[in-house]
DNA sequence: CCGACTTGTCTTGAGTTCAAGATAAATTTT
DNA sequence: AAAATTTATCTTGAACTCAAGACAAGTCGG
């Protein structure tokens, strides 16, 4: 608990575990709770700019995982799934509906016939550029209240919890 | 990116942006996506202690929020979600299996016939007591290779982080 | 004390997710 | 080159979530 700070919703959570379980040591729950939080908050936040472009948030992810590498904007199904932490089962759907929207399209693989590869479409193209633009603004607001050196230091800090984490994750 | 440090997904994630769209600045990025992924990685591991109490996260959940209330354990269903973060009817859905795993009883509210007063049984209490001890030991072993003092350095930017989102959150 | 509004909970329907298994193509083994 | 294995994707069924609205009980201004 820190010395000059209001008291957040973790704050009040910590103490009542304190006073109903005084045999726990329960500060990790007030980092991991915090993490947990945040994100979940953070998540609210840019949902709302994501619907701005008529998208949810899965498929922003899909179409920008796609722009960010590169032309041909075009990836497997597997790749796709595997960089976004979601199953096969998931992805097959998403894509069935990012193909309805016209925002991608699929060819067939030449070089393996399982697999057919999806490929931006141009007004996939524009879309996800426009709205990573305004995604990229939109969490430089967010952050905006915090001085720099704090989020150099908060992002050090979540470096090395996610060198932690990512090798448990195979 | 910092000076001695292994590159982790988040950093191949802004390269990509980098190259493909050098007029952003993309560093609030690496933040926001940094705690995004630590975030799901760990809810993964915390999942796993969850299930060998034969629960999943969202009944932990609710179960330790009646249990660190305190005795009698009873809380409103209002209480309970908003809490929880989560909508009424998710509220209700959860309630009934609750109740029929017989972890959590329902008594009519003397205060106020609308609403039935949800209270951990004693088996339910005897199970998330041993379950929260399960689990805070887990989220100590998972953190464990972090030092205490950058542990530390993570919640205070965590808090300020948080303070910014919670208001924005009404 | 009576309508009008508010509050607390539940119901419904649509959308998303996953796990498990099916299917078919590619690769390796024999 | 046939059989066995692996890989890539899709299908299916169950579970979970939310938004919107229904409905009953509480509260409040006149």
């Amino acid at each position: 608990m820190a010395v000059q700070r209001q008291m957040d919703a973790v704050d009040a959570i910590l103490q009542q575990w304190h006073r109903e379980r005084p045999d726990l040591d329960v500060s990790p729950m007030g980092v991991i709770g915090r993490l947990g939080r945040c994100s979940a908050l953070l998540r609210r936040e840019l949902d709302k700019v994501f619907n701005t472009f008529g998208m949810t948030a899965w498929e922003f992810d899909v179409l920008a995982t796609l722009r960010r590498a590169g032309e041909p904007f075009c990836l497997a199904p597997t790749t796709l799934f595997s960089t976004l932490m979601i199953t096969s089962g998931t992805m097959t759907r998403q894509l069935q509906q990012l193909e309805a929207s016209g925002w991608v399209s699929r060819l067939a693989n030449p070089s393996d016939a399982r697999s057919m590869l999806v490929q931006l479409t141009p007004v996939g193209l524009e879309l996800i550029d426009r709205a990573v633009t305004a995604h990229v603004h939109n969490e430089a607001r967010i952050l905006a209240p915090i001085a720099a050196a704090e989020l150099a230091q908060l992002d050090a800090r979540l470096s090395e919890l996610l060198a932690v984490l990512e090798p448990a994750a195979e």
